[in-house]
DNA sequence: TGCTAAATAGGAATCATTCCTAAACAGTAA
DNA sequence: TTACTGTTTAGGAATGATTCCTATTTAGCA
């Protein structure tokens, strides 16, 4: 995906949130990717233009922006959270080599109903399948 | 589910592993939960009848049941492994707000294919649903 | 009954994340 | 433009789950 530094403000503003160098900065690097970064991996790459930035801040502004509702958080094992921007309903594939986390869109799967055999008063909000398995790499 | 000692001590035997009376207990504990017990969890259980237990124990003892296939480790968050004996393929719904893990056995979701749009060289093993939402309690 | 590799307990170490706090800053209202 | 106020930032310390290290004990086998 693409978003320029100024639909990123804009799009803070929306959404009601202050518009800060390095939030900026944090959540274009999320943006612009489809890794599914760490916060240390967000760290790294937004680091070199803001040398002062400290890791606090990257887990502080992505603790804002999920509240926000901009930013997911995928977990795949439990080792450490990882980002993402992508807020359209997808599914994951993880392999289990190199964790490495592939998007799927697939109609299909978001289609899935409640599961029956739940008590009455559970109230289903979202779901989300994750296919396991290995890339060509870790095969 | 329930599963006598003797029953455990035959299993450990085809799998190949050592039966001591703490791993014994603490893969009786996790057999007989349907709560996903954490590692601290099973520690508190099988503590009283073994108070030299150490909760290191209950971690290598998890990681030996798991590499053994005996065991899967659930995750919802980061924040802790939460443990499984139960090995039939099923899915899991999430309380947003008590973080209980349901267990769901629907054969619908078992027969999702692999999505369409992976690299070629990608082989799916596995896969797994999670509902999210909000039980009676939490709503 | 003895041997050997694996399991155990306990303490120390590690890693991700959160907490705390003073200083800097963004957004607003004048 | 300026002053004000609450938010954000950086950095260091604290926390919590998990892993590492190691001496001792034990299960399973010869």
């Amino acid at each position: 995906m693409n978003l320029s530094l100024d639909a990123i403000q804009l799009k803070f503003r929306d959404y009601g949130l202050k518009s800060t160098p390095q939030r900026t900065a944090i959540y274009q690097a999320l943006v612009h990717s489809t890794a599914h970064p760490t916060a240390e991996d967000l760290f790294a790459q937004v680091s070199p233009a803001y040398p002062m930035l400290s890791l606090n801040t990257v887990y502080y502004t992505l603790g804002v922006l999920r509240t926000a509702g901009l930013v997911q958080e995928v977990n795949i094992g439990h080792k450490r959270a990882r980002f993402d921007a992508n807020l359209s309903p997808h599914h994951h594939v993880i392999c289990l080599g190199c964790q490495t986390i592939l998007d799927v869109m697939d109609p299909r799967l978001n289609r899935l109903t409640s599961p029956s055999g739940l008590p009455k008063d559970f109230e289903i909000t979202s779901h989300q399948v994750a296919f396991r398995g290995y890339c060509g790499k870790c095969r």
